[in-house]
DNA sequence: AAATCGTATTGACGTGGATCAAAGGGCTCC
DNA sequence: GGAGCCCTTTGATCCACGTCAATACGATTT
């Protein structure tokens, strides 16, 4: 447990203006000013400890939020008790759009670390949208991002055998650090080869299995949650030519 | 195919005001005088004739589409050759929504019969939904639903076996005729088996299969792409009694 | 530094769905 | 209204991945 410590003023108020992830995130394409606006509008800075919710599936839907730093996953749980994670995101990427249609969020959003997100009222974008046209444009290309990525998921899981399904989430995972400026090639995973598995729709086992045949073929140097890529054109001939 | 029949001006320009559909569709929650807005930015009608291209992957994105009449199934397409069903799509649903994100189509929208569609110039739909609350709030509560949407399928293809997944999609057409006003428990599917199990991660021959079993419990009736179910109770035992 | 617990690896074996194959059956298009 | 072709069904066999189980590793706690 954390001692209390006072918090600066500063630390509660996102700024996007200062943000240097607003390259990826909401404020993109935005002039000076807009941001300002934006600022404005943009709640609270809120911390989640690694494996709480941001919010649950039932939760009313009040506000997206944008990741500051961390990184979460989302999933759907059944009755049953069967669950299925939807997505892990990153920095600089938003969360929460599941619960527009319902007012209600339909999914669980859980820190994978201690992380920090901004939480942004949707009605007060909603209305800011309606006045600063790119700000419009650029949240509708994250709502449509977010479509095309989950149609890329439904590829991979409707059509890929296990090796073509990792290899496809480690190149994911590479190109989304790199846009981050961290090494496209080694990096460290924050998600449990179980967590890893349910989003690729394979057993624990399995993705372990192939972890260690892509060692064994020098595509990877695994430890862990440590992850070296040593022949990127080499897991991406594992994609695209499938021997039919 | 049709002779050439003249073409009367009130079947050229698409009428919200006069659709049946409204309620499902982009004018749902407007009031009579936003609609005649609407009216006015939504463009032409266009007949797509069964198999053919509503749009392509790749295409630029200028509008989406409303559909009018008929139903469309969306897939992906990688470099070697499989495909992926994403989805079909039911009068009053909205097909184009993944062209925003780069301004191009990312998958391609076939018609499955004979159908129609309302051109809705996407910059125009953006300019109004500044102006229009109400618009705006319905747009964005279909893009939401599309990705509510998705991931329903996600579960589905990475933790269902064959049989929930059957069940699931013929709940889930039963649930969409009836909002349409056909009856919940016999329908025509429009789709073959193969796009079925492409949609559903299956092999036609397991999906023909399921069905057979279905037929053989007592579940479902089945004549080719005629469909009756027989108890519906059934098939949602079926889906929640995973037994694990 | 030892104890504990969650996470990961690896092996042996079973099975659900894929694959291969063949025979009808019903649309579609002349 | 008939020919051809695509679609569907069903059977036999195979294999990728799941399941079950044991062990090992690393991080955290005490």
């Amino acid at each position: 447990m954390k001692s209390v410590i006072p918090v600066t003023v500063v630390e509660i108020k996102a700024a996007c203006s200062q943000c240097n992830l607003r390259e990826l995130c909401l404020p993109f394409g935005l002039d000076p000013r807009e941001i300002n606006q934006l600022d404005e509008l943009v709640g609270a800075r809120r911390k989640i400890k690694r494996q709480q919710h941001l919010y649950r599936s039932g939760d009313g839907f009040e506000a997206i939020y944008a990741i500051r730093a961390g990184s979460f996953k989302t999933d759907v749980i059944l009755e049953d008790g069967r669950d299925q994670v939807t997505g892990f995101q990153m920095t600089g990427e938003v969360l929460g759009l599941d619960g527009i249609s319902t007012e209600h969020h339909s999914c669980n959003a859980i820190a994978l670390e201690d992380s920090e997100v901004c939480v942004i009222p949707f009605g007060r974008l909603e209305e800011l949208s309606r006045q600063v046209e790119s700000l419009q444009h650029q949240f509708h290309k994250i709502m449509s991002r977010e479509i095309v990525r989950d149609h890329g998921v439904m590829m991979l899981l409707g059509s890929m055998r296990a090796e073509e399904r990792l290899a496809a989430f480690l190149l994911n995972m590479s190109q989304r650090f790199t846009v981050r400026g961290f090494s496209p090639s080694e990096f460290h995973l924050r998600m449990t080869r179980d967590e890893i598995g349910s989003y690729l729709g394979l057993k624990l086992e399995t993705v372990s299995r192939a972890f260690s045949r892509f060692q064994d073929e020098g595509l990877v140097a695994v430890q862990q949650k440590h992850i070296r890529i040593l022949d990127t054109p080499g897991l991406k001939r594992l994609l695209n030519h499938h021997n039919n």
